[in-house]
DNA sequence: AAGTTTACTTACGTCAAACATAAGTAATTG
DNA sequence: CAATTACTTATGTTTGACGTAAGTAAACTT
């Protein structure tokens, strides 16, 4: 199910970072020591932001981590809070 | 390998949520309708808070889902920090 | 013009981890 | 003493992140 309007990290990666620094993902591929075809996926949003991915693009573009994981913890609510919204909506809040 | 020091989220759900609230995980794991299992491995630190697990507990103890999620995230991040900190510091910041 | 490097994508097989089911034990409650 | 609560562990399935590799094409080098 993919929800429309929600952003992954790939496309934030691509139009945020490597177009306007003139990056390519080859060159992004080989300055973080990763194979080509995991940015290739990220990008086209077949793949999702690792803890390893988000360390590499930390050190590179001086970022945090957590800023790359916290792109992809939105999209990934966003992308499951319809699939189980049914289910979440029988759950009683704790009552103190 | 294991990172001395470094709190899981089953941690904190035992000790900040369940033990005070007098809640157990039978009751946790039925009132949110998931399997018991998944709730021990969790508190043992054997599981991960996974997107599904968050929007329940987010809506059972009205926190919010990304306060279990970052609870995660900066556990993964810093278990896998050492793991491959050898190959992030030969990775070179860009140059604008 | 031929060859090398850059650039990207897709196919494929592996492995780790999140999942549910189920079974087992023990303590508590009716 | 039977049912429910409570927890753990074993097992099998599926998903997804991983690397390798191969394919195509464009842009440089010589």
């Amino acid at each position: 199910m993919e929800k429309l309007n929600n952003i992954h990290p790939g496309e934030v990666l691509k139009a945020e970072f490597l177009d306007p620094m003139g990056l390519t993902a080859y060159k992004l591929a080989k300055a973080i020591f990763i194979p080509q075809n995991r940015l290739s996926e990220i990008i086209h949003g077949k793949r999702s932001i690792s803890v390893d991915t988000a360390l590499r693009f930390s050190k590179f573009f001086g970022t945090s981590p957590k800023f790359w994981l916290g792109l992809q913890m939105d999209y990934d609510l966003e992308e499951k809070k319809p699939e189980i919204s049914a289910e979440i909506q029988e759950i009683k809040a704790f009552q103190e």
